[in-house]
DNA sequence: CGCAGTTTAAATGTCTGACAATTTACTTGC
DNA sequence: GCAAGTAAATTGTCAGACATTTAAACTGCG
């Protein structure tokens, strides 16, 4: 473990900078204890607080797991598919929301991996992810669904079309295009006719993908782009004229 | 602000999380300032250094800056592009280093994405982006470059392609399946004849794009993905074949 | 009155020392 | 030999203090 040179920064980001650097470079393995605290207080010439601090840090990262007790202390942490989805889905929705990115903007992205995915997904999608479609299908027609339980059901299709590829990887990536968008998509009002089309398109993917018919699902979902992207552009109209002096 | 209830969890991780939520949630804009961390102290009834635990949290995510001095204190920080692509790349990798994801599923995920960009970038791409892409181009031919220089290369060529989307969305989407791959990528020996079969999808890639050729910029990525899965898998049977008892 | 320099106050950054809580390992008594 | 109790190691938390940085307030001089 390295020691920090004479810097401006705060000691305690540059020390879990050191720890972060170490970790990442593959010097320490997974699980691997990390020195207590008191020891790596020592290492770094600062105070406790200030390396826990630093930890804190790395915590936050899920970088690291603690462990009170006598054999406990700072373990290295194995990054699982369902952290890296949280922290992806976590930033990806900050992002759009913090920058102002428009509806188009987001949107096209989306559909444009989603894209990428659908091939994949017709040839190896399994029964289990045909019936979680086809479900949310279903969830999607009943009348009366509010706005959101409506976008909150279009993710979860879409989340079993993108599982389809079986590339946890893919599915990785996705996880924030899909779910970032989603308080977009809640901004929209649906109207029944909206959803009916939606619903229709939907339909057709589930059956493309079923029948492994990837040109038809890539056909479906581009028709389902431009579609959403129409609602988007309408919803974005009625609300600069409602309000115009905003 | 909320106080939390008595619970098990660590209090600096109770307090991260309730003040992120306010932030997510939109409760605070972006450059609000946050209370002092004597009163954030008394507000949860914790000390300061449990706050300020919570505080480096919150900066390890980029949701806080702070600044010291009289007008100093935590502000609630615009997650940057920047800062986001960083944030996915880190996490990118750590997911693949970590969970020993093969390179075939890697290698799916990014060229799948990848080809998702290249009609949007061969619609949009500029002049600027279609320099860069010659320029490593020309830079991968050069003989006597270093593996790790020609993946160098290679990643700078490929971002060029996905920004060339015109999407910072699905540029920031792509950076951590393009990045992530880098270090399985430098795993990889290139040989003479590799590099001039790369450089030439390369170039194909590249002269599709900028006669604007959607088809035949997919093609060619689907070519390379194709030959690049191969030379990986090559890799991965003469690595198994060295070590054989390992 | 205005400007420059100084002072002051507020805030974060850091340290010291202590105690609480938790978990394991050891020891002791039966 | 086993079980209960005890000790030790480690993280979690607290209190108070001082250092450092920054901007605003103040003061004195021209």
């Amino acid at each position: 473990m390295k020691i920090d040179p004479k810097s401006k920064a705060d000691l305690s980001a540059q020390i879990a900078k050191s720890i972060r650097d170490s970790i990442i470079s593959g010097d320490m393995d997974v699980d691997e204890r990390l020195p207590s605290e008191a020891e790596l207080a020592d290492q770094f010439d600062v105070s406790r607080p200030t390396v826990r601090e630093a930890l804190k840090r790395l915590a936050a990262q899920n970088l690291i797991r603690t462990q009170r007790g006598a054999t406990g202390g700072a373990f290295v942490r194995r990054l699982s598919y369902e952290d890296a989805y949280a922290n992806h889905i976590t930033t990806s929705t900050l992002l759009l929301s913090m920058n102002a990115v428009d509806f188009e903007t987001a949107c096209e992205a989306r559909y444009a991996l989603e894209r990428a995915c659908a091939p994949l997904s017709a040839l190896r999608r399994t029964p289990d992810q045909l019936a979680t479609m086809r479900a949310e299908i279903h969830r999607q027609a009943q009348p009366g669904l509010s706005d959101e339980s409506f976008c909150d059901s279009d993710v979860a299709f879409h989340r079993a079309l993108v599982d389809g590829a079986g590339n946890p990887v893919l599915s990785y990536q996705l996880a924030g295009a899909v779910e970032a968008m989603q308080p977009l998509m809640n901004m929209i009002t649906f109207t029944e006719r909206n959803r009916e089309m939606i619903v229709g398109l939907h339909a057709r993917i589930a059956d493309a993908v079923d029948a492994q018919d990837a040109l038809a699902a890539d056909a479906a979902l581009a028709e389902l782009t431009e579609y959403t992207l129409s609602l988007g552009e309408a919803a974005m109209n009625a609300r600069t004229q409602k309000t115009p002096s905003s």
